[in-house]
DNA sequence: GAGTAACTGATAACGATTGTCAATTCAGTT
DNA sequence: AACTGAATTGACAATCGTTATCAGTTACTC
């Protein structure tokens, strides 16, 4: 594989921007990349650094598909086994968040620094966030009642959003 | 429908079986299945009221290759084709219950009369269910404070259970 | 019992994801 | 800076679970 030809890999240009779900994850350097591949114990390669880019800069809840087209619209030398691979190497070391919905397509985020779940709407795949504390709690107490070690969950709650109720 | 001779393609499954995981529904004649048929508005065929009996009297939480290899041995001449449409449509319709657990095959229960959760061993599969009214409650707080319509929601718990954490 | 729409089985097609493998690149070592 | 072994890559094939297609069959209404 090649990504000779141009400029430095970090060329800091803006990407299109969702109308609604905006960037909201702070600006991160190359170097702090480097620090999470090689703490996954990880070669540092143009492709994840370009990866990670691409998962920092767009928007949350993205799939493994449009990971792959942002990614590629910048580097179009890198394919998308590269990019389904780290992906899920990412997400076996929880670097990221991996959501299932139904039988669609597996969505990722960068794992936030703190735990929420997804609210989504079954009419427009509008996805909310929120932290219940409350939620976790008896989760844990559920475990716990059943002598269970918890590991982690997958809480979605799915409903129709205030926008799609009134159309 | 017609017996052919040929014998099916049998796409062998191999999914670890829940040991401890016995029958626990209770026994169901072939005019309720009839009924619940009827209800959903289809036509009561005999592929169907096969697929229903196994599902009945088999374990819970069975895949649509499970229960087309239950169906199978009994009336060979049933496709899975059927078998999966016929799943999708109760679902639809909220007659079973389907939970995807991360990208592996659906598993599919028999909506049971009271709604429960899961709490599932990341190790051996092995499910329990359980109940949690004031999660649930918790649950429709989130969603009225997001002015979002519930329609369903999906909660899995994963950990390790007891015995696997003895090993 | 006839008519018709619903249903069926076989098979092809599908989309998401994973495996394969030769060629390339990284990252330590001279 | 060049050397080297192992990790990584891209292209593509293969696999998985699931769905669509379609000609032939069946259940239900009249």
């Amino acid at each position: 594989m090649e990504i000779t030809t141009t400029a430095p890999i970090l060329t800091k240009g803006r990407n299109p921007v969702e109308p609604e779900k905006l960037i909201r994850r702070e600006p991160v350097d190359p170097s702090a990349f480097k620090r999470m591949i090689r703490q996954m114990g990880l070669k540092v390669t143009q492709q994840r650094m370009a990866i990670l880019e691409s998962l920092s800069a767009g928007r949350a809840h993205v799939t493994a598909q449009e990971v792959f087209e942002m990614v590629n619209a910048k580097y179009p030398e890198i394919g998308f086994a590269t990019v389904y691979r780290f992906l899920r190497k990412m997400a076996e070391q929880s670097m990221v968040t991996e959501v299932r919905m139904g039988g669609l397509p597996a969505r990722y985020e960068l794992t936030p620094r703190r735990h929420h779940d997804h609210l989504t709407c079954v009419q427009c795949s509008q996805i909310v966030e929120f932290e219940s504390p409350q939620i976790e709690t008896l989760q844990e107490m559920v475990a716990k009642e059943h002598n269970f070690r918890l590991t982690h969950h997958v809480l979605e709650l799915y409903g129709i959003c205030p926008r799609c109720q009134t159309e």
